[in-house]
RNA sequence: GGGGGUGUAGCUCAGUUGGUUAGAGCGUCUGCCUGUCACGCAGAAGGUCGCGGGUUCGAGCCCCGUCAUCCCCGCCA
């Protein structure tokens, strides 16, 4: 007999099915014994009569979040058992006959409701039953459905999806990149990619105009609520847009993502309110401002742009470095000063970041195009030669190779579904998140490797 | 790197001024229970008080160190 799934059950009424399911609850009453189901697409109550000797000595035995197959007879509940609330709480399955596919230990903790009276270590911890939950299982069903969405948004607007290395190579200044030990090489390191920053430039210059990507980033830096080591990021890079074009295709986005899979949303105004980092900073302190009208309302979605960025800042040693990406194009009227290397304070970035509700999803920029331009922002910066060749001739030759003019954006994946789920923090979203130390403590990573690994890299460990 | 919170039963917590055998709820186990859905009733088991050291006649409680975890600052092109 094929399975069906316990959201099907309804269409089965007075049909015998077979369901593959975990135990949720028992409550067993003797001669008439009750289990809830649970399978991927939802819950069902079971119940065994006692005229069934078999199933009910089967039944007394399984306990919560065993795995059984159950055959059963979909009946409409009786009159005074209805649950007219809860889902499926007009039928019930009359089980026939439980076979145990696997049995389970006493789960750590209970499965049913949303997990927030129970410790995050140890949820974490049992990472693989803490997802069963309701909350959980709908955190990661929006976050599939959300990412296909803007796959398919993309896709329609003529990009495609290109993945980029995640082996590749450190480069100064930044976050602090993981580094992967290169056994072909003893002594030299890969750096996983803090962003695809330099490789979609060079998709640029490759002439594939509009690319995006979901791409998992790297930074080895302390998390926070709601930052991870590792993340995704929606990536977005284009040719001969304006960044007019950009925004507006940025936002686009962002409105259709929330409109079709989180129509419970109210976004407080369209198109995004646009501020510039000087009015930002003066009239709210900060450069992500928290502009709801109601903060009490959790559905209000207040989202802006900050633009006119300063391109450089004084770093702590009294040099120049950049605000926000050492890629970025100055704006028009800034070129000259760059060009000039004056008035340095005053050159203006053609950046803009997006903000939700007090929190940075996302940013982007026009990039310099031309080697002369991205030159003059290291040497700003008071990079040697030989540190401007080291680090980043590749790209200044991509630059000479005909590139054309281009710009982008990257989101912040996991932080905007933090905020569409209404969740506390990002791990919530993330399937198996770290800790705030940057440990897996399902996995329990890192651990020390054994000898001759670190022997065939070349490596050895101080004390 | 810095500041703060937490760590006691499988889970969530209480534990008085340092004093007898460390408690509760939930879960688990056993028995009873024919309409439960937070099932109910009766009973039982279950403890490296994070770890190490110190003070004391005596430490879950005080002191020092350490580890883990959460929040914040730094940091995060």
């Amino acid at each position: 007999m094929q399975r069906t799934i316990i959201s099907n059950l309804k269409n089965e009424l007075g049909k015998e099915v077979k369901i593959n399911a975990w135990v949720d609850v028992r409550r067993d009453q003797g001669k008439l014994i009750f289990l809830d189901f649970r399978d991927a697409s939802g819950k069902v109550q079971g119940v065994i009569l006692p005229n069934n000797s078999e199933a009910h000595s089967v039944g007394s035995e399984v306990r919560p979040e065993w795995v059984l197959e159950v055959l059963g007879k979909v009946n409409p509940r009786p009159e005074r058992a209805i649950q007219k609330d809860k889902f499926n709480g007009d039928i019930e399955l009359e089980i026939l006959s439980i076979s145990v596919l696997n049995k389970a230990e006493t789960p750590p903790f209970e499965v049913e409701g949303d997990g927030k009276e129970v410790s995050e270590e140890i949820r974490l911890k049992y990472r693989y039953v803490d997802l069963r939950r309701e909350r959980m299982k709908k955190n990661i069903l929006k976050r599939h459905q959300s990412l296909q969405f803007v796959r398919n948004f993309y896709s329609k607007n003529d990009f495609i999806e290109i993945e980029t290395p995640c082996l590749t190579k450190s480069t100064p200044e930044g976050s602090r990149d993981f580094l992967v030990p290169a056994r072909i090489d003893p002594g030299k390191f890969y750096a996983l990619p803090q962003s695809p920053q330099q490789y979609k430039q060079f998709l640029m210059s490759a002439g594939f105009e509009k690319y995006f990507q979901i791409a998992r980033c790297f930074r080895d830096e302390d998390t926070r609520g709601d930052r991870q080591p590792e993340f995704t990021q929606i990536d977005v890079e284009t040719s001969f847009e304006s960044q007019e074009e950009i925004m507006e295709k940025s936002e686009q986005m962002i409105i259709d993502l929330v409109e079709s899979i989180f129509p419970e949303k109210k976004i407080q105004s369209k198109p995004f309110p646009r501020l510039s980092f000087a009015d930002s900073m003066e009239k709210y302190g900060t450069d992500k401002p928290d502009l709801r009208e109601d903060k009490e309302d959790e559905n209000l979605l207040a989202f802006c742009w900050v633009i006119d960025f300063p391109f450089f800042e004084k770093d702590d040693d009294g040099g120049w470095t950049f605000t926000h990406n050492p890629f970025s194009a100055p704006t028009v009227e800034s070129m000259g000063e760059l060009m000039e290397k004056r008035n340095i304070e005053n050159i203006r970035a053609a950046q803009y970041d997006i903000v939700l509700n007090g929190y940075e999803i996302g940013g982007g920029g026009l990039r310099n195009y031309t080697p002369e331009a991205l030159r003059k922002v290291f040497e700003i910066m008071g990079y040697s030669n030989d540190k401007i060749e080291h680090s980043f001739s590749p790209m200044l030759k991509a630059l000479a190779s005909g590139t054309p003019p281009h710009g982008g954006i990257a989101f912040g994946f996991d932080r905007i579904m933090m905020l569409l789920l209404n969740e506390p923090n990002i791990r919530e979203t993330i399937a198996f998140p770290k800790t705030g130390e940057g440990r897996d403590p399902l996995m329990e990573g890192p651990t020390t490797v054994a000898p001759d690994q670190l022997d065939d890299l070349g490596i050895a460990v101080q004390d």
